[in-house]
DNA sequence: TAGATTGTTAATCGATTAACAATC
DNA sequence: TAGATTGTTAATCGATTAACAATC
């Protein structure tokens, strides 16, 4: 029953990218008490088309109203279902270094239903040390960890040389998805998913941004 | 003269994301002592096609040699004079939370020649403290900061809701690139160059990722 | 009802890949 | 030289946008 109408197929990259946008401001406007919310407007607020908005909301199992819109409860329950943001996701994060203390910290991963359940750190100095309410636990510690509370998500937050090593550590141990916040190219087998944070690469194409549109020096 | 050869067009961001791994994984070819590279085992290395490769550095004012490659060491400096890796970068962190203070001491953006100037708080108690050898500094001198030391990027990392002031007020002090670390969408005149650190929404992708790629319960 | 807004199909646009002549 | 690899043009693919009938 699960695929009868053609939901549930795999939905490209870039429009799960825009569901995320949508849900993120769905919940703000619901906040905000607003209970409807038109293509046109969610379009204006995150600086796209009405157009794409409505193509991309053809891929989740949710209905507007012609004339009215979509009801902001609806579509953040909808969008919250097809993206899996109604169940918690574990992660663990391997690297206790500023990064990765930072993250397992952050308050919004938790309010969003992401849990950090275990940090590690392969230097046995960090071994101990509080971060947050958990403590840092070596590598050797790593399987166990994520065979039994059934991790989903590895957070790869150690210096780059050593991106690949703890990627293929996290997989074995049997995470599902990888989150690299190193500038390491992390190669993974197919049936585990990678998202790079691309930090760096992001400054890098500020960087260039900027570069580009400084004035033009006049001719000498 | 800059424009004779059609390069200095503004080249696709698509295009402009791939050099910064391109430029990447040169450095390390390069420090691994490799003198010459192809666009095959570029491309393999990082998950591209060769032709994706060779279509991607025709952006740039280099030129291969049949049968050799690119030179490692000619490619790094292309690379880094298109995007303007080849200069330093200024920088300041408006938010000194956990976030802010692990990116304004995160070593790998020194070391890429990104320099962080400055570090700004809007909660009086924050003022004064150390962040790595900086001292945590009231909004109100942001404006001064930022115009005397010509800092070209402003770096986002408070909590969401202050997310589009604290913007307006790094535009107004003269930054030409935003990173926006937060989840709000960030609204930025054309002039001013934005791009979002997509953390959430990243591990969102993951869990979508996890989600659909669960072995199917056999029907009941 | 009249008009606004949806869902969807068709058209456009841009990015990726294939192919191949040029060349070291 | 022969063969490998480039730079570039043409073909394909996918994503975005436009258009419009259906509808509340």
């Amino acid at each position: 029953m699960d695929s009868k109408d053609g939901h549930n197929q795999k939905i490209p990259v870039a429009v799960v990218r825009r569901l995320t946008k949508y849900l993120s401001h769905t919940q703000c406007l619901r906040q905000a008490g607003m209970d409807w919310v038109s293509s046109t407007e969610l379009a204006e607020a995150l600086g796209l088309t009405s157009s794409t908005v409505r193509q991309d909301l053809s891929h989740i199992d949710f209905f507007g109203i012609s004339k009215r819109g979509y009801s902001t409860a609806g579509l953040e329950a909808s969008l919250a279902s097809t993206l899996g943001a109604d169940r918690e996701t574990s992660c663990v994060v391997v690297g206790a270094g500023n990064l990765g203390r930072a993250l397992a910290q952050h308050e919004e991963f938790s309010r969003q239903g992401f849990r950090i359940c275990g940090v590690f750190d392969s230097n046995p100095a960090m071994a101990g040390k509080k971060v947050g309410k958990l403590l840092v636990q070596g590598m050797a510690e790593l399987p166990a960890v994520v065979g039994e509370q059934v991790v989903d998500i590895g957070i790869v937050a150690v210096p780059f040389p050593a991106a690949q090593q703890v990627a293929d550590w996290l997989i074995v141990a049997g995470v599902r998805g990888l989150l690299n916040l190193t500038t390491a190219h992390i190669i993974v087998p197919r049936k585990v998913s990678l998202v790079d944070a691309r930090f760096l690469a992001s400054l890098r194409e500020l960087a260039y941004a900027v570069k580009i549109s400084e004035p033009r020096v006049p001719a000498g």
